[in-house]
DNA sequence: CGCGTTTGACCAGCGC
DNA sequence: GCGCTGGTCAAACGCG
């Protein structure tokens, strides 16, 4: 097709006009598994998903919910990364909050920065933790603001552009991007009680990276992998919330697969639960035996059996 | 038949 | 105020 540009001076991508992320351009990202990865456990922990830091995977980067559009806060590139990072992160955080699990502990360490986020109206809870916050399709239509979740996203390695992640998810919409000639999607939990959302769009620097925005969070098990058959989800929902993202469990990326193992840490108690994470969770694949090298980190991926369309 | 995808249209917010 | 762009809807369609 036709990649129109590689305009973009390769340090930074931009996906929309809103957002800036950065790891060091296409040529590192080849090798660079460790895409970002600064402080931002914290935010991970917010959306209940933990990580260890040192963990190379892709850049985690949050979004936040301003006003209106602004998705991100600051841009990332090189050090500042650290520092706007946090900012952000603090920033949503105390808004909307998250984590129905109830722990914000991080970054609401911040008090005083809650206030930023101001606009968002304390009814709005996130994902099905508190009610249905999104007004359901037309009827929201004049007057009422869009209302953002907090949001986050990462970039992954991967030729797949729906990377799983251990819930079900149900594409309503594609749209041309600007500037990028590969479209986006957007997906939204099939949960029905779950209103998380996720955009997927591929870098327009390097095709091979694949952008997830995710926003909400979920209020609910994963369902681990269609084939394997759903987990009472709804049960979840009803009852009490749980971490939800229990389980970091990037399918799109072999690596993951130990991701859980290591993960454990301030929520090591949620992984351990029953619902245990993806990664131990009856996962398909036998593609195990694969060594994680950098290139099969992100390199390949593409779980053989993982797509469940 | 149920569920998920595709796709054109519509709407809201933003920048000029 | 206007145009652009992102985000969402929903009918049509495909697949298992």
């Amino acid at each position: 097709m036709e990649d129109k540009e590689g305009s973009n001076p390769g340090a930074e991508f931009t996906s929309d006009s809103s957002w800036t992320l950065s790891g060091g351009g296409p040529d590192s990202v080849s090798n660079s598994v460790n895409y970002f990865f600064d402080g931002e456990s914290s935010i991970l922990s917010e959306f209940g998903w933990d990580l260890p830091t040192d963990h190379e995977f892709g850049r985690f980067v949050e979004l936040d919910r301003t006003e209106a559009r602004l998705e991100l806060a600051g841009n990332f590139s090189g050090s500042q990364s650290c520092a706007a990072a946090d900012d952000v992160a603090r920033c949503s955080v105390s808004g909307t909050a998250s984590n129905p699990g109830g722990t914000a502990d991080v970054s609401t360490s911040n008090p005083s920065v809650s206030s930023s986020s101001s606009e968002d109206p304390p009814e709005k809870s996130t994902g099905c933790g508190g009610k249905p916050p999104e007004i359901p399709s037309k009827v929201r239509k004049k007057g009422q603001k869009r209302i953002r979740q907090p949001r986050f996203a990462f970039m992954t390695k991967s030729e797949v552009d729906h990377l799983e992640d251990g819930y079900r998810w149900r594409k309503y919409g594609q749209k041309a991007v600007k500037n990028s000639p590969f479209p986006r999607s957007y997906y939204r939990c099939t949960n029905s009680k779950c209103i998380v959302k996720k955009r997927v769009e591929r870098s327009s620097e390097d095709p091979t990276i694949v952008i997830t925005t995710y926003e909400g969070q979920h209020c609910h098990h994963s369902v681990a992998f269609p084939r394997g058959g759903l987990i009472s989800h709804e049960a979840a929902c009803g009852g009490q919330l749980t971490p939800a993202v229990s389980q970091f469990y990037h399918p799109g990326v072999q690596l993951h697969r130990e991701i859980p193992l290591s993960i454990t840490q301030s929520q090591s108690q949620a992984h351990q639960a029953p619902i245990d994470v993806g990664g131990s969770r009856s996962e398909p694949e036998p593609t195990t035996s694969k060594p994680p090298t950098d290139e099969g980190l992100l390199g390949d991926i593409v779980p053989p059996g993982m797509r469940n369309r």
